[in-house]
DNA sequence: TTTACTGTACCGTCTGGACGGTCTTGTCAA
DNA sequence: TTGACAAGACCGTCCAGACGGTACAGTAAA
């Protein structure tokens, strides 16, 4: 029963995020998550030394998933149109209640610069999508309003009803899709 | 030198949010705050009894401030376009370099429901703006979109270059400003 | 034997907050 | 005008508790 051998780091990292999402952002000790993994305190100090590696492997970990995730959406998708993909992605993301990154909050309370490869990732994946897009309008408005579904899931304060965000993201669909005019006016939806 | 009377609230508030910025959201503790409020910890606790009433305190301002600011901004631009008029305003105050809410952390940190007034708000808000905007798509997507550069600037990631901000603000201008203006029926309350 | 833990005991630091004291200002009777 | 007194605004100290982290002995699988 005793020794989990090997996957002790993932279960450690999941009861962290799991704390930090019911517990609030403020009660992420590493006692709380210790037991939450059903781990030792011992044991969780062995796996991540200090309180700062387990920030850090949580923030490495979000941002590895995300990269596959996008990976593959776009391999799937092949060459199409990357923005649409990364819209779509992200609204699926969006879509789950709970917010699946609000350990942020506690990693940002231990330190703001846990931010930082967070912040390079954005940048790169900015200017990736503004070298895969042919119109920088369409690119800018898609992009902020994802942004801010990011935020209210984060913030878990969701204005929209399903409806209104259906729509939201057919609309950003379609801004992405039509290079130059979009003052969707005349076209119903 | 010592009475100050009076105006120390303000001064504390300020000073909270000083500390939050610059010396990271998870160090806003009272003694910090009351050194750099110029204050005593006896005074800061003799204004903010707890420091949850610091942080509700903090809150408050902050929204009273934008409504002020927002009905202001209103009234210069009568009956146009409040939707507008948010971008607009939105969108000067996510040009300032420093964060103006980066206490907001901390007030999660501390607890999590210190975000209801302002969840509350927000939702007040953007009802509002549905029933003054005629276009739901153009709403949603400018909306979102500003939520995104509030977002951008709280977490002190700006992606975006000056020139790519004003054409986003442009945009979403043009967005906001949507053709068919037949659907205002009783737009008043 | 090594790896991967468990469990316990412990330490130093920091923090919110309670408490009692102090200075300032306003009020009002004499 | 003055002196007594109350209330308001603030200071400085102290403390219990929580937290991150260390140290170390024990244990079970590989």
């Amino acid at each position: 029963m005793r020794a989990q051998r090997r996957n002790s780091r993932e279960k450690i990292l999941a009861a962290a995020a799991d704390v930090a999402r019911e517990s609030g952002p403020g009660s992420l000790s590493l006692d709380a998550v210790a037991s939450r993994a059903g781990v030792s305190k011992g044991g969780l100090l062995y796996n991540f030394p200090t309180k700062a590696k387990l920030m850090q492997g949580l923030v490495e970990g979000y941002l590895r998933d995300f990269e596959q995730a996008l990976e593959t959406a776009n391999s799937n998708d092949d060459g199409k149109n990357p923005l649409a993909v990364y819209i779509r992605l992200s609204a699926d993301d969006c879509e789950e209640k709970r917010p699946s990154a609000s350990w942020i909050f506690s990693a940002i309370a231990e330190d703001p610069d846990f931010m930082t490869p967070i912040k390079t990732f954005k940048r790169q994946l900015f200017e990736r999508l503004k070298g895969e897009t042919s119109d920088l309008k369409s690119l800018l408005v898609c992009y902020l309003a994802i942004e801010g579904l990011r935020s209210m899931n984060l913030f878990d304060s969701d204005v929209l009803s399903k409806d209104e965000r259906e729509l939201l993201v057919a609309s950003l669909l379609e801004i992405a899709s039509s290079p130059d005019a979009h003052q969707a006016s005349g076209t119903q939806s």
